[in-house]
DNA sequence: ATTTTAACATACATACTGTATGTATGTAAA
DNA sequence: TTTACATACATACAGTATGTATGTTAAAAT
């Protein structure tokens, strides 16, 4: 009955899979493990073998979707190189990454819930608000903003898009985003004039 | 063993403070109703014959808070005519009141998941979000801003008071919140160029 | 080849929510 | 003033979900 190392690592696989299903559909809280390990078709033994617990779970699914998420905001970042419209094109691949469906329970609703507010923050330095982070300290550095803490600025952005972000989900419409990127622009014009 | 009106009335209010520091102490999921009717002298069968369950109690401790501070920022901005100053000190107001020990971990953290993102908005009618939406479209009719989304900068600047202010009861220090409205009229000087 | 250990399955302990039922008391109408 | 009923609880229990302890089998390690 004991699997290969390689066959462990399947199962891993599919149980963060389908928990990341079951977290998406359901939110966290009425997501029951028993049905996460029978759609895998496995039993609560493997789960708890390969994780702490549900918390721990979730923690995984998590990271797999930061990681994917901060992927994506660099990738797109990186199409120019007017540091004003890589922080306006990052912005904006955060908001699209996280309103998809399988992240929008996990990454905006749960996740800071459900793993607390401070570890939610030291996630990893992949993080996608450490990249928001990143580039608003260069621009200080080149001379931007000056008077403001960029931390504040930080999480000030950051949850102005997290917010924008359900409110566009929610909507359902995709003409929403630019909606809420135009009120971000706005938002960098009393950036820029600032020193 | 049955109470009068009155009494009844001083065993609901016993269980909202009650249970409005159990959660904000323990946050939602790891409170637990035997607690709060320990604490309170009482039983399951008064929480349940006064609440429909456990998120009912939750519901109506959030309600209580809402109005509090909705209170709060309206009393706070009318201390001003000027509608930019309104707007600014609703929102130092909001903060100000979000931060309180016993409403952070109710109305920033636990708040809009457990109760749902759409009945969070729709709470009541003096939501703090209400009176700034309010707030900004009577700007936008005074000819404030009127390429924006009302609604979307709704969301927006409620997302960043909402992360600021948590931000701000984490390092627990209130030069910070000077910092968070520093940044935001940041904003308002974007917000007041535009049209 | 033998030992050890990883990868599960199974059974169970524990905890918490919610419900069903019982009881005593206030209240209003006959 | 007594009867009928509703209200305000208490108590006991059922249901459900998490987490743990233990057993089993086969892959690794020695």
């Amino acid at each position: 009955m004991k699997k290969t190392k390689a066959e462990a690592g399947e199962t891993i696989q599919l149980l963060l899979q389908t928990g990341k299903q079951h977290f998406a559909k359901y939110g966290y809280a009425k997501t029951a493990l028993e049905d996460i390990v029978k759609d895998s078709g496995l039993t609560r033994g493997a789960l708890y073998h390969h994780f702490k617990n549900k918390e721990g779970l979730f923690f995984a699914v998590i990271e797999s979707i930061q990681k994917q998420i901060a992927q994506n905001i660099e990738q797109q970042a990186s199409k120019s190189s007017d540091q004003w419209e890589q922080l306006s094109l990052g912005c904006r691949a955060f908001i699209t990454s996280a309103i998809e469906p399988d992240h929008k329970q996990i990454i905006l609703i749960d996740g800071p819930v459900v793993i607390g507010w401070n570890r939610w923050r030291q996630l990893d330095a992949n993080h996608s608000m450490r990249l928001l982070y990143n580039q608003l300290e260069q621009m200080q550095k080149n001379g931007c903003f000056l008077s403001l803490s960029v931390e504040s600025l930080t999480h000030s952005l950051s949850g102005a898009m997290n917010e924008s972000a359900l409110w566009i989900a929610e909507k359902g419409s995709f003409d929403s985003i630019d909606e809420a990127m135009h009120v971000l622009d706005v938002y960098f014009e009393g950036l820029k004039q600032t020193n």
